[in-house]
RNA sequence: GGCGCGUUGGUCAAGUGGUUAAGACUCCGCCCUUUCACGGCGGCAUCACGGGUUCGAACCCCGUACGCGUCACCA
């Protein structure tokens, strides 16, 4: 029996788009949550008011939304420990920081950005805490001249540790930890501050975020120590990197969740392969779609080193979830990409789906595979030399002046007209059937490969125009 | 630089003192086959390094190297 009902938080601030490290993080969230029956929160952290980037907003809901990572609670949907935006929440700040400092956890900082800040960029330093000795006479008196201030945090002496599900147990020497800014001059709490009150007012069990919060954890458990409170389970994930030394990121062109479905990955394949990076499943399975990760998601699964987004794997996962789909879904879903280069308004563009169907790894792929469709492209005849179909130029000659006297008197046009056709003329002239349909195919597509054998495509193309094509080969060949 | 963390094939990874060190992707070969793809079968290839502890170490300890993170009135 659990004490109390699993609570978790997506948290993302508003300031770019959603990219895969990103979705991850929103995937175990969810899945932790999902997976114990618990609530599964959407929060948005917006109070560094400089960084927001226009659209972001909706990058988040909208990517959520066809993750079918839907939330709980969240600012669209409300919820009971609301409002679930940051800037919506700024006098609770100032209420608890005022809290703090009445408990010694926090101090006002009457120091200019300047006097506080490491003025010479390669100095390390830390804030040297003088305000923290200031006497409440001093403190009043700046108070009572209106000298600005920011609140800081209070740290004591000693050593603080804390158990992450992922890294294990961490420990470190308070002396490293800075006295660090809690509210901004603007009234404003930092993440450090924010993050805290909103986890514990939300009754976050879970906290699922990145490994670089990992050095400022301490401080924050010296937050929930000092206002008495208990912190949550932290999960924190290293990072999804584009290659050995650099995390995935806009800057080196990586793509984002909706650059991966503008490039033709299916969301199902996405997040599937999303959830392998950093995380494996007990068994042996790796395809899982979301209701079954929910069922399946541990945490202990989750692997403490950074993993390397691979284009390759993800491509075998869409490819796989591509064939899985009806015939009727492909072809609605590859109908746009199929009309990029075939035009041609009578063509049985589901007869090209169904070839397509089996043979696509990427919807973009599309335009490129069946562009021939529209137009003989111009070939080499280098082409009808193949040596598995046992073909070469003077064979070709051969095969296609057969094949057009015989298609030419074929009354019926359809798939079972032409395989019959072919089959008996391949019989007749004892050859293998692969050394008769290659140079059909080749004629017929002028193409080295094609989705759909030399029947298919020729049955797509119709008579005349197959014939056509046919003609022009053996032209070609002299 | 201080502190923290990480390191199993090209990639994702299983593995927690005794294993032929799983599996997946990629790549290669074969089979199937009307090209390609699918499918089937097979193959190449891994414990960063150096010391310990132990009868025995990918697993435990120490150190080294390399990498990442952090040291903001950003999150």
């Amino acid at each position: 029996m659990t004490p109390t009902t699993i609570r978790t938080r997506f948290a993302p601030s508003p300031t770019g788009y959603m990219h895969v490290g990103n979705l991850r993080t929103a995937l175990y969230t969810y899945l932790i949550a999902r997976s114990q029956g618990g609530t599964f929160i959407l929060r948005i952290e917006d109070t560094d008011q400089s960084r927001q980037v226009e659209g972001a907003l909706e990058a988040i809901y909208q990517t959520l939304a066809d993750c079918g990572l839907n939330h709980d609670e969240g600012p669209d949907v409300g919820g009971p420990v609301g409002p679930y935006v940051q800037t919506e929440r700024q006098a609770l700040y100032g209420e608890y920081a005022e809290k703090l400092i009445a408990l010694g956890g926090a101090y006002r900082c009457f120091c200019g950005k300047d006097d506080a800040a490491p003025s010479d960029e390669k100095a390390i330093s830390k804030y040297d805490g003088r305000c923290g000795r200031l006497s409440a006479e001093e403190i009043q008196a700046k108070l009572d001249a209106g000298t600005p201030y920011v609140v800081r945090q209070r740290i004591p002496a000693g050593r603080t540790a804390f158990d992450d599900v992922v890294f294990g147990c961490i420990e470190v020497d308070n002396d490293e930890l800075d006295d660090g800014v809690l509210i901004k001059s603007d009234g404003l709490p930092t993440y450090n501050f924010a993050n805290v009150i909103d986890d514990h007012l939300m009754g976050i069990t879970h906290v699922v975020r990145g490994s670089e919060y990992l050095s400022s954890t301490p401080k924050y458990n010296l937050l929930y120590a000092a206002f008495g409170w208990t912190p949550p389970i932290y999960i924190h994930c290293s990072p999804v990197m584009r290659d050995a030394t650099h995390k995935m990121s806009k800057r080196h062109g990586d793509p984002s969740y909706e650059d991966l479905i503008a490039m033709g990955y299916l969301t199902e394949a996405v997040l599937n392969y999303v959830a392998l990076l950093g995380w494996s499943p007990a068994g042996e399975e790796e395809m899982f779609t979301l209701p079954e990760l929910v069922k399946v998601f541990d945490v202990k699964g989750i692997s403490k080193s950074p993993a390397i987004f691979d284009m390759d794997k993800l491509r075998h996962f869409n490819s796989a979830y591509i064939r899985a789909l009806t015939p009727e879904a492909f072809h609605t879903l590859a109908l746009p990409y199929i009309r990029q280069t075939v035009t041609n308004a009578d063509i049985d563009t589901r007869a090209i789906a169904e070839l397509l169907h089996q043979r696509c790894e990427v919807l973009n792929d599309i335009p490129e595979k069946v562009d021939f469709f529209d137009a003989l492209p111009d070939y080499d005849i280098a082409l009808y030399t193949n040596k598995k179909s046992k073909t070469d130029e003077t064979v070709s000659r051969t095969m296609l002046d057969a094949a057009i006297s015989a298609l030419e008197s074929l009354d019926e046009w359809n798939k079972d007209s032409i395989h019959d056709c072919l089959m008996a003329l391949a019989a007749e002239l004892e050859v293998k059937n692969a050394t008769l349909m290659y140079p059909v195919r080749i004629a017929a597509a002028g193409k080295a490969v094609t989705p759909g054998g030399a029947i298919e495509v020729c049955v797509i193309l119709g008579r005349d125009e197959t014939l056509r094509r046919l003609r022009v080969g053996r032209e070609k060949l002299g």
